[in-house]
DNA sequence: GTATAGAATGTAACCGCTTACATTTTTTGG
DNA sequence: CCAAAAAATGTAAGCGGTTACATTCTATAC
């Protein structure tokens, strides 16, 4: 690989010349610019991005950290993000925390000894303060799914009670009185903030909430298999099933038709977030949107604002869940 | 940050010793790496691994290229890449190529710029001029799902007309005659094979092939939609539907459905990846697995083999595909 | 106790680039 | 045509590490 050396001396300037119109700095006549960028494409010239960092303290990257890489979910937004970034000239750095607080707090600090100019978060495991400790140190970041006060900007959130409450709001008027609920995890403030969205549906319609009808699943699909035996083991009655997410609920559904029930004649089933595959079920399967594709855009967006300064870029910190209704759910038989 | 320095100081040591308990390399006294061990932690020190690549033209870090960050299927791989990685303290830099020449290209060269030790690409659009090119560069790569002769033992592949023949050939079993076939994009390598494939199960059963049988898709959902309505607009009859990957299968599902067919009654359908979402489906699609997956952890494997010298490692290059007989697909009714 | 080999540590050049500052060249105005 | 200001270019000191080589220390043998 050429260095800048080798084309400062074949352009015959000095290097500082062509590391500004490298970046485009600083003053250069036309005419060197032209016998720089002659040399460069002569030598096939690229800037070794590790020495621009080291010496700039600015590495034109910038640091993803998800609970996961697969799964219909994360997927979006980290395509999404790496569009926006692209546009810019950023690149991304992505890395997989698995919601387990040591390897999120490794990660963290894998993608900071990397000189990444920011950070994209969307982890579980660490506490706040953490976070906020984070805040102090030298690198920003934003947060997602996650809200902390501190740097309420740099949080792109989504109102995860209130998605769940229309959830659930949705199977009561269509008449059914007696639903289950499969959790997400209750350690994970998603997990909880949703649980309570389907809560206040009931409190709201006069039903009672009854914890012998949750199940509490990790958000994947066999935890969603795993609930739904237990429910059908307690030998409730249930004519709605409203799940944390549409991975336990497409698990839920399965086991449901094993154990005899039709869809959605026997049983109506809503999920949460409106990954790509709920068209592809059948009965299709109603849901909560989570415009996690948009919202990967704004978490970009937020980190060209605050560390690149760029500017006019429309930005929505907050975000509203949407029902999305299709096939699974129907009005209660009489 | 701390730097090496700072900490060199505060163990009163010189660069180089501090340098060698990082690293582990050369000889230090258990004494003095104690002293540098206490440094570095009341220092909260981490090496910077940007000025430790620049210094050793080695970053540890391996590049990956892939279409696309989205959907069902490359998730899975990275996930699995990554895994395998980290584990050798190996951390992955992730971009999309989008299946387009000039986009991979610069995805390339980004990662080599990024001073990547390795790259592990999944590509379509560049030629195989291009990789040969590749090959003469300095920075070694394995490739996935593309053969290329020169680097026999850094490819992963499987053999797509295999697959593709397995899936017809389970359509004929089960009686169907009258076939159609959703094709991925004619211009990919693994699009060409698995039509190949098709074909080969026909010609062998002594059934004709029929190009108005077939329609084109691009591998997403909505191609295979399209292609659906294209294929029913050309008044054929059919009784099984093979289709080059699962995400058109369930496209051409719903758009079969919403003409009146039902599943699998009317219509026998037989997808290709063995990706996530199939179990979700109702029926539950058959198809042909694709170990994705440990295909991934295989690339990795050559990374680690190759370029760290990592020994014991059982590594498999080449891979069969396997049918997998759900519900989807079911013998021809009389 | 001393010579000597071998182990531990230190010194300093270098990785490829950026950038503050110094120097040279060009432009401008009287 | 010359001085001063402005523009273009050059010089050299880092950025935070690694590593070849030089130096110092320790242990061993006689």
């Amino acid at each position: 690989m050429a260095t800048i050396y080798e084309v400062s001396k074949l352009a015959g300037v000095s290097l500082a010349t062509v590391s500004r119109v490298i970046n485009n700095s600083g003053k250069v006549t036309p005419a060197t610019r032209e016998k720089v960028e002659a040399a460069m494409k002569s030598l096939g010239y690229r800037p070794n991005l590790i020495a621009q960092s080291l010496a700039s303290s600015r590495s034109n990257s910038i640091g993803i950290l998800v609970p996961e890489l697969h799964g219909p979910f994360f997927g979006n937004m980290l395509s999404n993000i790496e569009d926006e970034l692209r546009a810019y000239g950023k690149h991304v750095i992505i890395t997989a925390g698995h919601s387990h607080e040591e390897r999120e707090k490794e990660a963290i600090g894998f993608l900071a000894s990397r000189q990444c100019d920011a950070l994209i978060l969307h982890v579980y495991a660490v506490g706040n303060d953490y976070l906020r400790d984070l805040i102090k140190g030298p690198i920003p970041f934003v947060l997602m799914g996650r809200n902390l006060p501190e740097i309420k900007d740099g949080c792109i959130t989504i109102d995860n009670e209130q998605g769940e409450y229309l959830a659930a709001r949705k199977l009561i008027e269509l008449g059914h009185k007696e639903l289950v609920y499969i959790a997400g995890p209750l350690w994970k403030s998603d997990g909880i903030a949703r649980m309570d969205g389907f809560r206040r549906a009931l409190d709201e319609n006069g039903l009672r909430f009854d914890e012998r009808r949750v199940a509490e699943g990790t958000y994947e699909e066999a935890s969603g298999r795993r609930a739904m035996r237990e429910l059908l083991a307690r030998q409730l009655r249930f004519t709605g099933l409203v799940c944390a997410n549409d991975e336990m609920a497409a698990g839920a559904i399965a086991v449901a038709r094993d154990a005899g029930m039709k869809l959605p004649d026997d049983l109506s089933v809503i999920g949460f977030d409106n990954v790509f595959f709920t068209r592809y079920m059948h009965p299709a399967l109603s849901t909560i949107h989570y415009p996690i594709d948009v919202m990967g855009r704004m978490a970009a967006r937020c980190v060209l604002r605050d560390v690149y300064g760029v500017g006019g870029l429309e930005i929505r910190n907050r975000f509203e869940p949407e029902l999305v209704s299709r096939a699974s759910t129907a009005p209660l038989a009489v």
